[in-house]
DNA sequence: TTGAAAGCGATACCAC
DNA sequence: GTGGTATCGCTTTCAA
């Protein structure tokens, strides 16, 4: 394998010549570094990444925590990795993966031994044990999500309570009265995980002002605990003509139980999901919703963490306004 | 950020000493041993990754390749890179993620640059151009699906031939005589993934074996494909009574639909599947399948770095046999 | 059983 | 605009 030396010496420059050829760190002559580029193509030369971390104190590696449970929403997840991988890319960053079940004590091990510049944690609880180690990193971190405590620390996320709000006024102006909110699996409730809870409030804080009948409800993702949802939503003496649902996992048996028991919608009942818009487009019918922007949320999670490598170590909250687009499963009352 | 000579100093002893009590490379008296310990913990010492990488020529990363498409089975990803982390952490490993739409040219960098130690790439096609430039790279590497050319390198994946295999005898053993095969996205097929054609292959041979009447149809992931494939499938004169599913995306959509058309599953017709078990369990009736081993197949890989990277370079093919489980979606006709 | 010291391959400061 | 070289923090050989 090639070294800076081997580039310098075929090149006929010095090591610390090449070193700036290839950092841009200070001018060089126009004949010299097309010599050196031509000797560093000709011997496929690549800087070796632990001696440039080592003198530098730059990994260009990034970590990402992700949660690889089962009862999490594996296609918004993915989503999400892939545009933090994109977009440190074209920062020149890779990443580094660790599940959450690897558990807190790797997070010190990865910051202390200098394995990655900076973390990016998804996945947040509202009383996240994790918090407290991070902010003692001594490490740029981005977290997804918005634990309870946060000073200090750097968030990014939808705003899942306007998002609970923009549903329920969505159909509060198409003059629903009584709605329901499909919950998460009723274990995601009581991880205490962050954005659940946000949307549950902004939902209920804005049935309440408008004075309309709301009933939440977790739902587990199986078609056992839809059906006895179901049941339950479906025999109330007021019936309930507007449903929300923050469950991405049960959208399509949800539409499929609906249209056994001859409920139409739009015309009897309206819907509207919150989920990444790819879902709600193939969904059995097109789906009213408010986007999960899992890939913006990703390439902003990266380039506040590349901020605060560059310096800029104030911390910031930055929660995304939610958008809703309408695809015809809502309609007026 | 404490230093092995940190730990050296605190404890009297030489820098080397530490090392050799954290590698176990050579003995240490029972009172030197503890001295050191109790310094690295009271110092809170982690050795830095980059000096240990320069020293030792070793990363202790691993490169896994995932694909990141939206056609592509999303949850089996996340399980097989859930499996590859955590079994890469008890090997002390971390995982490096790149996703292949980085491209080819990503493989020689990470390579190059001694970012990790070996490679981990699922998602093979049967002619994928980066089999060559894998095999150049000098590292070692384990594919996750078996190209056509494959000589000289290490490969782990389902048996999916004798996968098909096993759905056609299933259905064979029943009784039934009309078969269809519903198959991934024609998007898969025309690309070449080398699974897709292993598993038609096994289907088709068995059924022409058993001198049954089989029908093959790809279907994009979408309800108005789904339809048009049942449309058709549904109006055979002969009627199709067993069906062999081999698309995950499409299994939900596919009982709503068999069930709105009437169609009981397994009195009228007998369904198998390809997917994980999770999934197979989780639908709306459980489902008879043949179990696609995500976790096993990461586990393995993993372990097949790690015995190349101990010196055993010999290329391997494991080709796990298939597993079906009847869960009462098949019946006798 | 332990220590001293020579690398590993870059970066970046100090000279010129 | 370019070169020389100390330095980063660890591993491992050589010596004792």
């Amino acid at each position: 394998m090639a070294t800076i030396a081997d580039v310098a010496r075929a090149a006929g420059v010095s090591p610390s010549t090449v070193s700036y050829v290839l950092s841009g760190k200070r001018s060089i002559s126009a004949d010299t570094r097309q010599r050196v580029e031509r000797s560093i193509r000709e011997l496929g030369y690549h800087p070796n990444a632990g001696a440039r971390a080592l003198a530098s104190s730059k990994t260009n590696l990034l970590t990402l925590v992700v949660p690889l449970r089962t009862d999490i929403n594996v296609p918004v997840v993915m989503q999400f990795v892939a545009a933090t991988v994109t977009t440190a890319r074209t920062y020149d960053y890779d990443v580094l993966i660790l599940t959450r079940d690897e558990g807190i004590e790797e997070l010190p091990r990865v910051a202390a031994s200098s394995i990655a510049d900076a973390l990016i944690v998804m996945d947040m609880e509202a009383a996240d044990p994790r918090v407290s180690v991070l902010r003692s990193l001594d490490r740029p971190v981005v977290l997804i999500g918005l634990p309870d405590s946060h000073e200090g620390l750097t968030c990014v996320d939808l705003d899942f309570e306007a998002a609970g709000a923009k549903c329920v006024e969505h159909l509060a102006s198409l003059g629903h009265r009584t709605v329901a909110l499909l919950g998460p699996s009723p274990v995601v409730y009581s991880r205490g995980t962050s954005y659940a809870g946000r949307f549950l409030n902004g939902f209920q804080q804005t049935a309440t002002a408008h004075k309309m009948r709301a009933t939440t409800m977790p739902c587990a993702p199986t078609y056992a605990a839809l059906r006895t949802c179901l049941d339950n939503l479906l025999a109330r003496r007021r019936a309930i003509t507007g449903l929300v649902v923050h469950n991405e996992a049960i959208l399509g048996p949800l539409l499929a139980e609906l249209d056994k028991r001859g409920k139409k919608v739009p015309q009897d009942i309206s819907v509207v999901a919150v989920c990444p818009d790819d879902m709600a487009v193939s969904q059995a019918i097109p789906l009213t919703s408010v986007s999960i922007p899992a890939a913006t949320v990703g390439q902003l999670a990266v380039e506040m963490a590349m901020k605060q490598l560059d310096g800029d170590r104030d911390p910031v909250i930055r929660l995304l306004p939610p958008e809703l687009t309408d695809r015809g499963s809502t309609a007026p009352r």
